[in-house]
DNA sequence: TTCTCTTAGTGGTCAGACCACTAAGAGATC
DNA sequence: GATCTCTTAGTGGTCTGACCACTAAGAGAA
């Protein structure tokens, strides 16, 4: 970033592709403020004529676009057909980190460490300012996880859920869709790791007794206590599952 | 997620376009590790031929991977030519980061206050394990921004360096992509902000001063007290940029 | 007024061509 | 035999033009 050379000071020059191009275009339209949430991009063969590449260059950018979330396609004529601006940074975050957490570029633990840092502010935040209907919202996945012999995919669905919600009653959006974004790239890990315990019943016992204990912090907004009892559940959760790490 | 009705349950059917397809197939080989970093893609063509596409398909999907820094595409031929699996996923994280802040997905403060559990975390972690490498690698930039009077773009880069390099000496990773995604995300909006200080030269000594005593405390290895004067001075940055939150 | 059907416009997909670049290998030269 | 030069094959990069599938608007009939 900072270069403190003196001399020629040759600067990169941008050697960019033909669909790179394409994006940068439209990435200055959004940071001008020219295009927001909604708006509807030109259609691709206008876009193509306008900024003098071929149809093929401006489909690549826009499918990068789209897979960042941030346009939409849809097929047909009139209203609602062509692309727009969209905003839809939790799948794009999802895949982002999956990937990379399969190519051993973030350590599990790393990831779960992450994951602590955000929960427990989350829950300190959700504490202190949830709404009446974010934590009724809690309480759906949480009496979920009560059944009886719930199998253990929708046991750890209903988890995420659950975690999910709490991160939503805290309020800040970077929290919840990282939060959701975590949870979805560690899932078949999860999964994996609950086929493997032996005992269950005395897991999902554990577990529930926690849950109920952090809604319970939450309920009366005691946020230190709620920030707590998360991370010793996560925590507690991770060393109960040591086939977190492998594959 | 978790779906508590009764009845047909209809699952949705995965209703995918042709690039999502090859997308999905690259992506179960990397995740049943079957392509790891380094290995090669098999040439466009042939790609296409075996999943019985086009080559635009074939392409876009590329893009769309090359985009979260999971393939790196070159041209040429024999060695080094080809597309591979590749693990750079700071810049995809970086535009991701960018524009839904830019369309207000993720307000300022909500990123801001993620940069301050972050960077908290990383530097009470390398208080507590930092290398001497490490420690030096900090100085760099320190020593940067003492330089009397730097223009603010170059001190800001400094800045940003001298964070990101707490953040790796800490060695999570996804922390420290995490907090330089973060920076590069916000660059424009502190070089703006940085722009319309009127008295700068007092906020450059105070900033460095911080910046010391945070050196400092990570250097003796003080993880709590480095933690509390990170956090102070992000949020004492903040404050002092009112304008970091407009455009 | 209501319904039906055509039609234009959109993204989705494909085939085929050519260009630019790179390294390996054939060949010439010393 | 060693070295250099040039050809060549294989790669991604780009473009063109075509056709398909789908949708809503609008023309026309009832």
């Amino acid at each position: 970033m900072a270069s403190a050379e003196s001399g020629p000071a040759w600067g990169p020059v941008a050697r960019n592709s033909t669909h790179e191009l394409v994006i940068e275009a439209i990435e200055d339209q959004i940071m001008a403020g020219t295009l927001t949430v909604g708006d509807p991009l030109p259609p691709e063969r206008d876009l193509a004529a306008r900024l003098q590449v071929s149809r093929a260059g401006v489909r690549e950018a826009i499918r990068v676009l789209e897979s960042h979330g941030v346009l939409r396609s849809s097929v047909g004529s009139g209203r609602g057909a062509g692309t727009f601006i969209a905003s839809m940074p939790s799948a794009a975050l999802t895949r982002l980190l999956r990937l990379h957490v399969e190519l051993a570029n973030f350590q599990v633990d790393e990831v779960v460490e992450a994951r602590i840092l955000l929960e427990r502010s989350s829950a300190a935040l959700a504490a202190q300012r949830a709404s009446a209907e974010a934590v009724e919202a809690m309480r759906v996945p949480l009496t979920l996880m009560d059944t009886e012999s719930l199998d253990r995919e929708t046991f750890n669905d209903a988890d995420t859920d659950f975690h999910v919600a709490i991160a939503q009653a805290g309020g800040n959006r970077l929290f919840s869709n990282l939060t959701e974004a975590i949870r979805a790239s560690l899932r078949s890990r999860h999964l994996e790791a609950f086929r493997k315990v032996t005992d269950w019943e005395a897991l999902a016992s554990v577990l529930r007794t926690e849950h109920h204990g952090i809604h319970e912090a939450i309920r009366e907004g005691r946020a230190d206590l709620a920030a707590d009892l998360v991370e010793a559940h996560i925590r507690g959760a991770a060393s109960a599952l040591p086939d977190l790490t492998e594959h």
